[in-house]
DNA sequence: TGCATATGCAAGCACATACTTGCTCCGCAA
DNA sequence: TTGCGGAGCAAGTATGTGCTTGCATATGCA
């Protein structure tokens, strides 16, 4: 309500900023999207710099609560699937920021900084994740845990991809966002030696909650 | 040698758009990296929009020939460690100037378009090789075919995501390329069924071949 | 009523960028 | 020698871009 204008111009600064990057974001083109005079931009935020630089931080403590994994680990495949898919909604998303951010962070590097730390806090809740399954003995001992770690980082990495390049590279998807995400899900259990009887093939469970298409919270 | 000016320039026009990106890459700032003045860039190419097109299908054309998997499986994973490795190669080659496409996939379609096929037709070799796995008994039946096309999604967007974001989000790869890609590769033979004899954990193999960083042929 | 603050509008400035024009110089082949 | 094509150089044009200034207007608070 009060400074209504900040707030839509920074909005605006987000928007103009996934589509065009940084020299496509003009001070002109921020105004018009905000439906505000170019000088009230300025006298806001002082400079383009400022302003898109305050736009990053709001950006970043937006994205700040992301999914988190049960303590205890009761099922697995489940918890797995529905954090990932948590976790896929939010980077899709970003997706056009996160893109900007990555194509300019040689550039600037501050921009990169803060794209970073989201999924490297994931993948940091990803492993301690793992550590839990191992205790709970779900997952057999004779796996590494510097696989454990590989593994952590072979997830996200796939839920970054997919997430990043689904909507670019429609022939490398042909399957539904929740029929991939299961399928790394499972392919990720075996894969760090879940006790088979972990991993069910689950095509009842799959149409049963196939329905949630994000999981927001 | 003959035109030697005009591959000058396409090389140049390349590595300042792989540094700043389309609007980032200046006519002027183009041709001072070829050594060439500004002119002769307009009467060779007409317009920016002709040049970066042009560099970009040479980009194209020069990335076709992407590493191959064998006819006939003998040895599952050191046959996809090295392609894994040969993949990442190429992709971490280009890494800058993928970026920079995929960042400008929606405002330029015909960039998009341009960056896209090489993840697929990797794709596609990879699914094929599982077909063939499956075929010669290394791969488990009970793994359904839907699942195999996902595993083989999934091992391209970890090898993507990491030969993308590596340089980027150092604290998100602790481990060396190869130990990395290794354990990839031993998590997806795993994931996709492969027989538990198929998947050695190789403590020996995994350090005696650690010495090359990448297989560029 | 008064005053401060926020906003809009019009104009402008200095610089960068895509692209052009006109000229000169150089090497090379007829 | 003449002519021709490629290249450099200097200058210029039209537009875009970050940013400033000066002035008018509205809104809300004392």
């Amino acid at each position: 309500m009060i400074d209504d204008n900040r707030h839509r111009i920074l909005n605006a600064a987000a928007r103009i900023y996934a589509q065009h990057g940084w020299r496509g974001a003009t001070t002109r083109r921020i105004a018009d999207e905000a439906g505000v005079n170019e000088v009230t931009l300025f006298r806001h935020f002082g400079s383009k710099e400022s302003l898109l630089d305050q736009m990053m931080q709001v950006c970043a403590a937006a994205r700040a609560n992301g999914p988190t994994l049960p303590l205890v680990p009761e099922n697995p495949q489940d918890e797995l699937f529905e954090w990932s898919s948590a976790q896929h909604a939010l980077i899709t998303g970003m997706r056009s920021i996160v893109r900007q951010m990555i194509s300019e962070a040689e550039e600037r590097p501050r921009v990169g900084g803060c794209a970073a730390d989201g999924p490297a806090a994931a993948a940091g809740e990803l492993r301690d994740y793992m550590v839990r399954l191992r205790r709970a003995g779900i997952i057999a001992d004779h796996v590494p845990p510097v696989e454990a770690t590989a593994a952590a980082t072979m997830l996200m990495g796939a839920l970054f991809a997919d997430a990043m390049n689904r909507d670019l590279m429609t022939t490398m998807f042909p399957q539904s966002v929740d029929e991939s995400l299961r399928a790394y899900v499972r392919i990720f259990l075996r894969g760090v030696g879940a006790l088979p009887e972990q991993v069910a093939d689950d095509s009842r469970s799959a149409t049963r909650s196939t329905t949630l298409t994000s999981v927001s919270e």
